[in-house]
DNA sequence: TTCCGCATGTAACCAGTTACATGATTAC
DNA sequence: GTAATCATGTAACTGGTTACATGCGGAA
């Protein structure tokens, strides 16, 4: 039961709407714990109610009423809380990991073309990663508090995304071997 | 929803009990996706009733009567559908990133203490598959078929475990950094 | 005029976890 | 006598997803 406190966690760094939470969650936050909007919502009613969150409604120009979250003092405790407290050791749980294993029992070429759009995906989140490191920490040394623990997850996110490419290239190697002659639709495959 | 196609590959590789199928989950495929025994049994029932698995009831002496299931045509062309039909892109969650960005705002140390707990973890883990790796698979250049594609998933694993117990030996360097003189609990503590 | 962004929500559903129950056998 | 292993299950709950609804303003 992390939400909760991811958004307290969010919410520390700064004071937002559920729509705002929903959009950072996107980014940042989001690469290791996402949620829906729809969830956010749920969950900012039932901590509001348990307090550890206060609302007040920001009327707007042109654009609808938002409720602007902030986090209480008994929210701050909570979160310090849930800080020591010990958590599960979380397993890895991949759809795709599951379909290498089956192959055999398919088109192994058909599981090959999934693992290449998987690699591509995550090359790309890479991507997304080093150039937000290299535009937003440069000079990670001088790094200190909040900022330096934003740095220590981007890099562990960099770190899966590279470990997931490689494996994934591996995978490739393994299970389509690069032909010398790669197939090809000629016209004469159509009639 | 893939436990039903992990029931499957499972099943297809060796047709077992609910009870057998919770062990198996526990070591090979629980490495990427886990399940409880009681969902395990749920979700049987349901393929059972899809047609996808069909039981035989065998007696056993001196131990409660057990349901084996094993994978009917109809439920080899659904595990074949799956495995060429695109599955979501999967991200990680990790509660304990979530502590590791939030630890600003509660005890630093107490979060250190969290992820050396979760280092000491993935490491025996990681343990756990490289002797499984060496007595399991050597020589894996020589591997085809299911065997090729069980090594390939536990080479992920491997990857895996390691990135991680390197990403916690970053955190921890960051986090707490190591002291010439570790404060010890002298006598003079205890009254 | 059609779509996107802002902003919040309800309702129904599905997947997964926790707690509890039963009952025999074997090992310490 | 106490705990662990084998073997299956029911019931209640929690967390998360999907679909749908509303309504304004600005850009294409």
């Amino acid at each position: 039961m992390a939400l909760e406190h991811a958004i307290l966690v969010s919410l520390s760094e700064r004071a937002s709407s559920g729509y705002d939470l929903a959009r950072r969650f996107d980014r940042s936050i989001g690469q290791f714990w996402s949620a829906t909007h729809q969830q956010i919502y749920r969950v900012l009613a039932r901590m509001e109610s348990d307090g550890w969150v206060r609302v007040h409604v920001v009327a707007q120009e042109g654009r609808p009423d938002k409720k602007v979250y902030e986090v209480t003092s008994a929210g701050r405790s909570e979160l310090a809380a849930w800080l020591a407290r010990p958590s599960e050791v979380d397993i890895a749980r991949s759809e795709l990991a599951v379909k290498i294993r089956g192959a055999g029992y398919g088109d192994a070429a058909a599981v090959a073309a999934e693992v290449r759009r998987h690699r591509a995906a995550h090359a790309e989140r890479l991507d997304v990663y080093l150039a937000n490191e290299e535009h937003e920490f440069a000079d990670p040394r001088r790094l200190r508090g909040r900022r330096l623990h934003q740095w220590l997850v981007l890099r562990g996110g960099i770190a899966l995304e590279r470990t997931l490419v490689d494996w994934y290239d591996d995978v490739l190697a393994a299970l389509a071997p690069p032909r010398r002659t790669p197939p090809r639709r000629t016209p004469k495959d159509r009639p």
